[in-house]
DNA sequence: ACAGTGGTTTGATTTAGATCAATATGAGGG
DNA sequence: CCCTCATATTGATCTAAATCAAACCACTGT
């Protein structure tokens, strides 16, 4: 099960690339240094690994500093519903800290890197520095702010529209790690995005091909290439279905 | 517009009834008489007014006293998207810590009574009371444990599934403020809970009949009874339309 | 008591997307 | 290099829920 690969490396926020995604702007060189106590294990989990499984206890939260993974939520019945998809910069696992249990799986999409923050180490740092504590609660709340728009998406949008959504809000999170928000590789199978999208493989499928056909995107395979993005944007928003 | 009143009434969180909700257990006397500090101001929002508006700006936390609310997030063509309900103990606006703006939405679906916390001095109290800064990121978290539960409901399950699970849930939470959960009060329209569902008012009206047809429940307008609710248990997680 | 106005129920019809099915493509392993 | 298995596409059909439509009910205020 658990094969996880775990490097003891030493690793410096100081000195690590998603600074700016991980960490508060303006902390002194004295700060820095304490929060780079922080993390003091990297762990590395291949494609198709876990990282966590819905159940087990809350060690850590998770920065992930290279690689993507999707986090799903599981019915008793097996069905799955994919809750995220997560890359460089983003952190995990927040949903464990009410219960001190993991309710969703963390499964890697790709060779996956990923700095360990325990909880406590966090809570007791972020007592002594309001920077590092306001971050982590901005952090948290920005993750409310997007299950709110996934809900949006999930409650109010049609097929198409979703999809557009979906590969808009790639596309934006992309650019933010300065990667092409036009041209990119999508590590995830047609059925997770439509799971993530309460949608049917095919579904996407077809979709897919029609904004093809429409000349807004060229697909082939996970290569995707946004043509027209804001024919994209105006199709989100359209078509209101559910008034 | 902002109609709310206001009243200057000092609330003392060690007295108050929802004390365990709100509050970690195992607070000295000490740390309860700064908490009490804590909250100096009480509003109370009329039915059918906006507790906080989407863009309006941070002000505070709110917890909720007595009443009944609903946050909804809103798309620019007027698609109105419920995001969830709320009730006494729970805390809202958690959303706006990211970007300080709210984004979503908050009416009272009856008269309710609010605490206001300004998050300033939450974070402060919370950098000197381990236990507080702890309960409230156990609060946060529970938010997105919640937001990942809809998220499961809105993309795998039927409408049906879909009802029983929201009145189970309902059900539950008024259980634990200690409301009998087997007969309440439905605050909402069916055009609101078909909105949070992502349902049509007139399925969520047939579902509800359905449901009376088999003697799993009892509905007169807003006034429900459940009779079976083991029944509705199996109901969730049932008819795996989505594999 | 009454009309007016949201909110609700119930029925008939339509449709978006699911399901079923068959084929195609492509990456990884021997 | 070929074989295999997982993933994708595309088409045909079906169905759950949306939409359209018509009563119906229960408050509110006059």
């Amino acid at each position: 099960m658990h094969i996880v690969e775990i490097s003891k490396l030493k690793t410096a926020c100081s000195t690590c690339s998603l600074h700016e995604l991980c960490l508060p702007a303006g902390l002194t060189a004295d700060e820095l240094q304490s929060v780079d106590q922080l993390v003091d294990l990297r762990r590395s989990v291949k494609r198709g690994e876990h990282l966590y499984r819905s159940g087990s206890p809350l060690h850590a939260l998770y920065a992930i500093r290279s690689g993507f993974m999707k986090s799903s939520v599981l019915h008793e019945d097996g069905r799955e519903q994919v809750a995220g998809f997560h890359m460089m910069g983003d952190l995990m696992g927040m949903d464990a800290i009410g219960t001190n249990q993991h309710l969703c799986d963390a499964v890697a999409l790709e060779n996956t890197d990923v700095c360990e923050i325990p909880l406590n180490d966090l809570e007791n740092m972020s007592r002594r520095i309001p920077a590092l504590q306001q971050h982590f609660h901005r952090v948290m709340s920005r993750e409310i702010a997007r299950d709110y728009g996934v809900m949006l998406l999930l409650g109010s949008m049609r097929a198409e529209e979703r999809l557009a959504a979906f590969l808009l809000n790639l596309s934006q999170r992309f650019a933010l790690r300065g990667y092409s928000p036009t041209e990119f590789h999508l590590r995830m199978t047609r059925e997770e995005i439509g799971s993530y999208l309460g949608l049917k493989l095919e579904t996407v499928s077809r979709a897919l091909s029609h904004f093809q056909a429409q000349g807004l995107i060229a697909v082939q395979n996970k290569h995707l290439r946004i043509l027209k993005i804001d024919s994209l944007r105006e199709l989100v928003g359209q078509h209101s279905c559910r008034t």
